[in-house]
DNA sequence: GAGGCGAATGTTATAATATCACGCCTCTAG
DNA sequence: CTAGAGGCGTGATATTATAACATTCGCCTC
């Protein structure tokens, strides 16, 4: 991601945390920035590290906090089979996305609107639903 | 699941590993016994309780070795939004299931032969994905 | 049977991920 | 003012997972 994308990206989000009435505060916003400045998947404690230059702040739960702060707003979500975050710049508040994930480059690409499952179980209401494709993206892919 | 239904799962899992030329070992039974046995998603350090009613025994790489062997055989699955396992009676040697996890009862349904998502990035070659559907099941819907 | 090989397991330690509990600060409504 | 709520700092700890090395056992060959 470009600076100056990083730049509205944020700005972005700014906007669509106080329409939902919330705020972006400086801790989020930095966390926010750093996982839309990765390239890939982002772990918590590496977040942890690039927010201490000072010595004793930044502790776990303040990644934490701001990570479960962002991914209720849906700016941020996690690849639970990585146990990592991704950021996600067009915030959209419906819960479930689709993951592509690049094992090779690492890249992710986002979908959105995958169809309900025609297989679920009868009468199964679904509230939250993880999808993740690993594989190779057309870059990566062997010839 | 009955205790009848368990000793055939079992023996049906042993017959699919002699056919893959491994060895369904003592260790190994009994780790995919307890998680057949459970009533939803197991987590690995309560396996790992579980198996030591001796003293010393059983540390953690035991029950991770463990599963590793039985997820690889495809006699079990890791729900990785939960950090847990299901058993899978019928086991399948293709890589994916869609998981229908009741949030109430803890019930796992499994599902095969999900279609291709049609929304793949152009050109992304898929190996290995991670479906997981979280919600109410039939019984637990409210009404 | 002796020796050696490989797979599986035992054992010790530690890494990596995540949460709890408590207290302080700041803002704001009343 | 003051009381409550939200956000954050801080220390401790819980939970999940792996690394590294030693040991055992079956099997094959000589």
């Amino acid at each position: 991601m470009t600076a100056d994308s990083l730049t509205k990206a944020l700005a972005a989000a700014e906007t669509h945390c106080v329409e939902r009435g919330e705020k972006l505060t400086p801790v989020r916003k930095r966390v926010l920035e750093l996982v839309l400045e990765a390239d890939g998947p982002v772990k918590a404690y590496d977040l942890l590290e690039a927010l201490k230059p000072g010595p004793g702040s930044a502790k776990p739960p303040t990644v934490y906090r701001a990570l479960d702060f962002l991914m209720t707003a849906g700016l941020v979500h996690k690849v639970e089979a990585l146990n990592a975050f991704v950021g996600c710049s067009h915030a959209h508040d419906d819960g479930g996305a689709e993951l592509f994930i690049c094992s090779t480059c690492g890249s992710v690409e986002e979908r959105h609107g995958a169809p309900e499952p025609v297989n679920a179980p009868a009468g199964f209401m679904i509230q939250r639903s993880v999808v993740e494709h690993f594989g190779q993206c057309a870059n990566c892919r062997p010839a």
